[in-house]
DNA sequence: CGGACTCTTGAAATTATTCAATCGGGGTGG
DNA sequence: CCACCCCGATTGAATAATTTCAAGAGTCCG
C-alpha cells in the first residue's frame, strides 16, 4: 500500500493558456515518429496547436474522461498505468520522446486507463479534429498513424508476455533491454547506459513484482556484473549478458530495418 | 515442458483451394462487429473473398511471416500467443465469432504472435488490398477498423494488469468474468454459462500460472460456489460472487452501451 | 533538525511451482 | 472386444519464488 501511495499522481492538469504557442519549431523527430512520411509530418507540424509542460507526476489524462486532443512526447518519460476500483495498479506502458501518448484516445473517444509523467515532460498536442483532417486527405497517412498504434498493442503484449511468463531476474533484465533499445531510438541514451527516470518501487509496478524484491533482483544484476541502477541511470556493463538472460529479441518493436516490409 | 508440447499448434495450413466461396451470405453480425455501421458492415461483405475452415490447432499464421489477409472469425475461438526462443509461451488473446483476429497485420505487414484455432473454427478472409480499398473510400470506416482493434489493445493492457497484479484466483476468476461476458456477446454463452473451449493447461497459458495451480485454484472456485468448469464449459453458479472476487470492471471492454460515446 | 522518500536487508509467511503418482475417459490397434 | 495408451484432471509432498512485515541507513529538502 504504501509503496503505491508514495507515486499517486497528482491533479495538476495546467490550464489550456499555459500553452506554448509557436512552439512547433521545437518539434524534432526522433524515434517512433521518425518512421513517419516526410509528408504527415509536415501535416502533423502543422496541426500542432502548441506544447505543454508537465511536471513530476502530473496527470495528463484519466480513465473514462473524454479527450479531444492526441499528444507526441518530446522530452521525458510518461508512464500508462491500469487502476482497479481496489487501488492495485500496474503500469502497461511507458512512453519516450517520439512516441505518440495517447493516439489511440483518437479513435476511441476516451481511454481505458490513466496517463501521467514521472519527471519533467514536454509533450506537442494535436486536436482530434486536425488529426481526423488528416486522415480523410490520404488513407496512406490513416495507415501510418494506426500502424504507430498498433506497434504499441505488440508493446502490450511482450509486456503481458514478460509478466506472465518469465522469472523476476529475467522480466527486469528483458525490461531493461527493451528500454535501452528505445532510449537509445529516441536520442536518450548511449552505449554506456540509459537514464530511465524509475526508482524501484516504479520498476515493480512495471513488472508486476513488489518493491522489496525489485530490489534483491537489482542486486543479483549488480553482483552478476550486467548492469547498475543507480538514481534513475541504468549502466550496462554487459549488454549481452543481459540479453541473454532476459530472453530479449527486438522483433515486436517493428523497428524499420529489421529485415521486414513495414506494409503489404 | 510437458504441459506445453501437447497444445503445440500443427501446420495444416489448408490450402486456398479450400476456399468456400458464396459463403458470404452465411457470415453473420455477432459480437464485435456489430458495433460496425450498416455501410461498412455491407461493404467488409462485398470484400470477403471466402470463408475457411480450421480444425482444433491448425495454425492461421506465424509470427513474422506476411501476411495478405485478415480474418473475421465466425464460429469457433482463436488463440494469439507469444512464444519465445527457449519455448516460453503465453497466451496474449482469445477471440469469439465476431472478432477480427488479424486485423492489425494490415497496417502492420506481419504479426509478432501466432494465431491458431483451439477448437473447430470457421473465418472470413478480406484481402488486405480491398480492406485498403475501403480505408481509402471514406475515413470514416477507416476509423471504424481502427477503432476494432484499439479495443483489442485495451484488452491487452488488461490481461497484462491481471497478470500482474491479481493472485491466481482472482486472475482466473477476472478471465471468466471477461470471457462470459464475451461470449454472451457473440452470441454463445446464455445464463448458466458458456462454453469456453479450453483445458486447464489452457487456462494456465492464459493467466501465467502452471497447470497444477490452475487445477488447485478451480478447485476453491468449485468449493466457493463460484463457477466450475467441465469439458471446457463454464458453469456460472454466483456471478456476482466471481464479479466482486475478480474486481471485475467491463469498462476496458468499451461496449457500446456503457455510457461514452465512441468517438469525439 | 525533522520529515519524506528511496533503498537495503533479515526473517517469516504466503503463494506458486515442480515432481510424482493416480484415476478416468476416449480412442486405437491388435 | 479388449488391452493399451494418451490426455486431462487431481492430489500430495517437497521445493522454490515472491511477498509481507519490520527495521535501519542514506539522501534530499524545507
Amino acid at each position: 500500500m504504501n509503496d503505491r501511495d508514495v507515486t499517486r499522481p497528482t491533479n495538476n492538469m495546467r490550464g489550456i493558456v499555459e500553452l506554448a504557442e509557436g512552439g512547433l519549431a521545437q518539434i524534432h523527430r526522433v524515434g517512433m515518429v521518425g518512421q513517419l512520411s516526410e509528408d504527415l509530418w509536415r501535416r502533423l507540424v502543422a496541426a500542432c496547436v502548441g506544447t505543454r509542460e508537465l511536471g513530476p507526476r502530473d496527470r495528463l489524462t484519466q480513465a473514462g474522461t473524454k479527450i479531444s486532443h492526441s499528444a507526441l512526447l518530446l522530452e521525458g518519460m510518461i508512464t500508462r498505468y491500469v487502476e482497479n476500483a481496489r487501488g492495485e495498479r500496474l503500469m502497461v506502458a511507458l512512453q519516450v520522446p517520439g512516441d505518440f501518448v495517447d493516439l489511440h484516445g483518437l479513435p476511441l473517444g476516451h481511454l481505458d486507463h490513466d496517463v501521467c509523467a514521472l519527471g519533467h515532460a514536454r509533450i506537442a498536442l494535436f486536436p482530434h479534429a486536425a488529426l481526423s483532417g488528416i486522415m480523410s486527405e490520404s488513407s496512406d497517412h490513416a495507415r501510418e498513424l494506426w500502424r504507430l498504434t498498433m506497434i504499441d498493442a505488440s508493446i502490450h503484449r511482450h509486456w503481458t508476455f514478460r509478466i506472465g511468463r518469465l522469472r523476476a531476474a529475467p522480466a527486469l533484465a528483458n525490461f531493461l533491454c527493451e528500454m535501452d533499445l528505445r532510449a537509445r531510438l529516441s536520442g536518450l541514451g548511449q552505449e554506456r547506459g540509459f537514464d530511465l527516470g524509475l526508482t524501484q518501487a516504479d520498476l515493480a509496478e512495471v513488472c508486476g513484482l513488489s518493491a522489496v524484491h525489485v530490489s534483491r533482483v537489482l542486486k543479483d544484476l549488480r553482483d552478476g556484473g550486467l548492469c547498475i541502477l543507480r538514481d534513475g541511470f541504468v549502466e550496462i556493463l554487459d549488454r549481452d549478458g543481459l540479453v541473454h538472460l532476459a530472453g530479449f529479441d527486438p522483433d515486436y518493436l517493428y523497428l524499420p530495418w529489421d529485415g521486414h516490409s513495414p506494409t503489404s
